[in-house]
RNA sequence: UGGGGGAUCGUCCAGCGGUAGGACUGCGGACUCUGACUCCGCCAACCCAGGUUCGAAUCCUGGUCCCCCAGCCA
């Protein structure tokens, strides 16, 4: 879908039909990206593919204090598994450090930046407010002569962090906060995951982000609305400086998902805090969460393309992600039988000690998926969830006196039950009709319910886990005054240890995908080993079960 | 209360002076050996008030509400 920022393109592209269309994605190796980025992941990559143009992979590391190489080799695994890619086109903030350098000595001759000597605190109070001119800093005026001779020695290494700093001399009086004579480059004995010890001072990201567009030739930088009013001083780095050209910074809004959080750091803080089990906890909104989880790297490009670009505030159902999820997994994803909270089902009237196999299609709506064995006896495990004493109004399974088919089986119908000392329900009994192999009787007698099942004597063990929303609340941030901690929602993951599943599965390999029937769909876990298959439940299937009305 | 942005079905997105449309959700139905898939249908919106115009979601004026900004973070 053809967005605000196409139609800027398109008019320059109109303008100047040679343009070769340029963008970058500046992610600070701070911590792991989520879909946040995804977004903003694929507008980038995706305007450069549409137009023929090119794309940089950009590491904004300009503050060694947060950032690391673990991070930078995470980022771009989960950039690569989106799809995407930058050819040689990776480059990092911190490869132009020297230029960098070189412009603020201009900035400096040029009366346009001067080295200030106040501390931290004195240039807040200065700064004055959002309704209160700031004052001009008492450095304000320090000679070219003096500026360059400091702003060298701060680069030697000569003064402590927070001794000076370079600030460009714009204007405190300026009713946006940005102009007020910003930071430049702080000092910082701090070695830098790519240029160690190197640099002792460090630029900060006005400055660097625009001259690492400039330098890169970006046509369209894109960033998110909190930066809109840091344009001006985007333009004005690049108005003060000899800077190759003037890239034009474009913001649209950042997205907001239902039911969780988009920040690196409140993410930080769940993983730290070990609300979650870390950045590929299944339930993390995060792209390790989501490959772990098994979303399909597609479904996230989807989700990216329907949401579309805007200036406006962007909170999203997360029916949307699940339904690209669902539809990118149906046509695609074999199928096998598994019970997840399994109840022994016996047959009375078949013969114990004999087994047949059944053949099963993979795909039902896709024959060239082929087919497999699957055991069937006497004994089988349906799920507790299909079986129910006294059943409700239209509910299509199992109960006393009803028949069902057992899918791809055979008929059976309910005779009793056994209970154990609690009365609860241990063993349903049924018997069946072998007239109905496969699934079908010559009589074509209609059966509306249909359930999977699987061998007690084939069946393979298996730990399930399913996901809820990591929060109780819509939007956690809403209300400030409770603390995200307190809004997790308490079932975000239910650990099902006795699962039992189709021996087909047996040796399915990490990250393979499958919809258990009637389900959902599911994915092998990292965390399976030998002798314990781990499934993590993607997304259940949509169901249309009738809902509790109000009478 | 300074500055910068934004307001269209519940949610997201289209519309660019000429019948407000799509997706997700919800509801109803068809089909069905997955209550899946697929298909069909329905509910549902232009922030408010003026103005310009034959005609306004769109242009103008005035309001209202929401978001962002006072890091030596990005």
């Amino acid at each position: 879908m053809s967005h605000f920022i196409d139609q800027i393109i398109e008019a320059a592209l109109q303008e100047n039909p040679g343009l070769t269309v340029t963008t970058r994605f500046p992610p600070e190796p701070n911590g792991h990206l989520h879909i946040g980025h995804a977004k903003s992941i694929c507008l980038n990559f995706g305007i450069a593919e549409v137009y023929g143009g090119k794309c940089f992979m950009r590491f904004d590391d300009t503050n060694p204090l947060k950032e690391s190489a673990e991070y930078v080799t995470a980022i771009m695994t989960d950039v690569r598994w989106l799809g995407f890619d930058w050819d040689d086109r990776l480059t990092h903030a911190s490869d132009y450090f020297e230029s960098l350098y070189a412009w603020a000595v201009e900035l400096i001759r040029n009366e346009k930046a001067y080295v200030c000597s106040l501390d931290g605190e004195e240039m807040r109070i200065s700064r004055g407010s959002l309704t209160e001119p700031g004052s001009n800093s008492p450095y304000r005026d320090r000679s070219t002569t003096e500026n360059l001779d400091l702003f060298v020695r701060m680069r030697s290494g000569e003064f402590p962090d927070g001794a000076h700093v370079l600030r460009a001399k714009i204007d405190m009086s300026s009713p946006n906060m940005n102009l007020r004579d910003p930071t430049l480059y702080r000092i910082r004995h701090q070695p830098h995951q790519r240029t160690d010890s190197e640099w002792c001072i460090y630029p900060m990201y006005d400055y660097t982000h625009a001259l690492s567009d400039a330098l890169e030739g970006i046509t369209h930088s894109l960033c998110t609305l909190e930066f809109e009013d840091h344009r001006p001083l985007y333009d004005w780095v690049l108005d003060h400086t000899t800077a190759p050209c003037h890239p034009q910074q474009i913001e649209f809004s950042r997205l907001e998902l239902d039911y969780t959080v988009m920040s690196k750091r409140l993410l930080t803080q769940l993983v730290n805090a070990g609300a979650v089990d870390g950045w590929d906890d299944p339930r993390m909104p995060t792209l390790a969460g989501m490959r772990r989880r098994g979303y399909p790297p597609a479904a996230i490009r989807d989700f990216c393309n329907r949401i579309g670009v805007t200036k406006k505030n962007q909170r999203i159902e997360m029916s949307v992600l699940e339904q690209c999820v669902r539809e990118s997994l149906e046509p695609t994803t074999p199928r096998a039988l598994g019970v997840l909270r399994p109840i022994k089902l016996i047959i009375d009237n078949y013969p114990a000690g004999v087994f047949e196999a059944f053949d099963i299609p993979n795909h039902p709506n896709d024959p060239s998926a082929g087919s497999r064995k699957v055991m069937f006896g006497r004994e089988i495990y349906i799920d507790e969830a299909d079986f129910l004493e006294d059943p409700p109004r239209r509910f299509f399974r199992l109960s006393p006196g009803r028949e069902v088919r057992l899918r791809y089986a055979y008929y059976v119908t309910c005779v009793g039950v056994d209970r154990d000392s609690n009365g609860e329900i241990s063993t349903i009994h049924c018997t069946y009709d072998p007239d109905s192999r496969g699934g079908g009787t010559s009589d074509k007698r209609k059966i509306k319910g249909t359930l999977h099942w699987v061998s007690a004597a084939h069946a393979l063990p298996a730990q399930a886990r399913l996901y809820e929303p990591l929060f109780y609340s819509l939007n956690p941030l809403e209300d400030p005054n409770i603390e995200l901690t307190d809004q997790l929602n308490a079932t975000s993951r239910t650990v099902l240890h006795n699962a039992q599943l189709e021996s087909n599965l047996q040796h399915a390999a990490v990250g393979t995908r499958v919809q258990l029937e009637r389900i959902g769909y599911f994915c092998v876990d990292s965390d399976t080993q030998q002798d314990q298959l781990v499934l993590n439940q993607i997304v259940a299937l949509r169901d249309s079960l009738p809902r509790d009305k109000p009478s």
